[in-house]
DNA sequence: AAAAAGCTCATACTAAAGTACCAAATGCCT
DNA sequence: AGGCATTTGGTACTTTAGTATGAGCTTTTT
């Protein structure tokens, strides 16, 4: 954070004394007008493009949109979602039933219909294949 | 890609109409210098934020950096993390054993072994726990 | 050479996970 | 009201997963 105060006080800098560069260049016809505008445009086409990937870099970047298209194609309902999401996070049958409310008996019916739609044999396959379905 | 050249054809004509402009206005005594300057600083500033935008969202965008030295520092072996791996992509011991030329046994032991240095209860959990830590 | 580390594998367990059925309660739709 | 999907949960069983322990073998380190 300090570290970007710091550079942004140095451009803003940087570009007053081009302001002034720029104006005593064109009143005492050492440069032309063109010239100026292309130093300036280039200049400040590079301190966006740096700006952005700042701010891209400071961002965890959530490229990870969940396909709720693909969940209710592949007739995941709701509770079959929470279940499988508690099995990514790598919870137990058990463990998951104590989170929900509801015996190990239902998780495991929960389960076992997943693994059917999601077309897995494991439920590390099952969060395998809905990471690469990007519905989780 | 068409449509890339299709906007970028447009700036280009923006640009000179901008440069004409520009100078016109400064001959005729419409517009002060330091206002073209300016304006042409705020354009191209948001032209560099936007092309940077569409390079980075043609790319895959690999903000997947695995942490070696973290692997290292679990002791975790060149053996246990292949098989970490296998198991992330949801494959059973027995599945891992054949891919590798190796007994289930083997794959078993390893797979204790990984539990304890990631200190996991369960496979998906180890799998959690090893994404979190950028280690797979 | 001896010790340590890594990989291998086996046996004998216990604990989860998963399958196959069945069944009941709830809420929703028309 | 009857049908349908969802959620719940039970029993009984098979299959994986995981633990504990011991042991042989190879490579690297001391």
């Amino acid at each position: 954070m300090k570290k970007t105060v710091l550079v942004f006080g140095l451009l803003i800098i940087a570009l007053l004394i081009l302001f002034q560069l720029s104006k005593f260049s064109v009143l005492s016809g050492d440069l032309k007008i063109e010239t100026i505008i292309a130093i300036i445009a280039l200049v400040f086409f590079f301190i966006g493009v740096f700006i952005h990937k700042k701010s891209i870099l400071n961002k965890p970047v959530a490229i990870h949109t969940i396909d709720k298209h693909k969940i209710e194609e592949l007739e995941i309902t709701t509770r079959e979602y929470e279940v499988l999401k508690h099995i990514s996070e790598g919870l137990s049958n058990k463990e998951i039933g104590e989170k929900l409310f509801v015996s190990e008996s239902t998780i495991k019916t929960h389960v076992s219909n997943l693994l059917i739609k999601l077309n897995a044999k494991r439920r590390t396959e099952a969060v395998n294949i809905a990471k690469q379905l990007q519905i989780i």
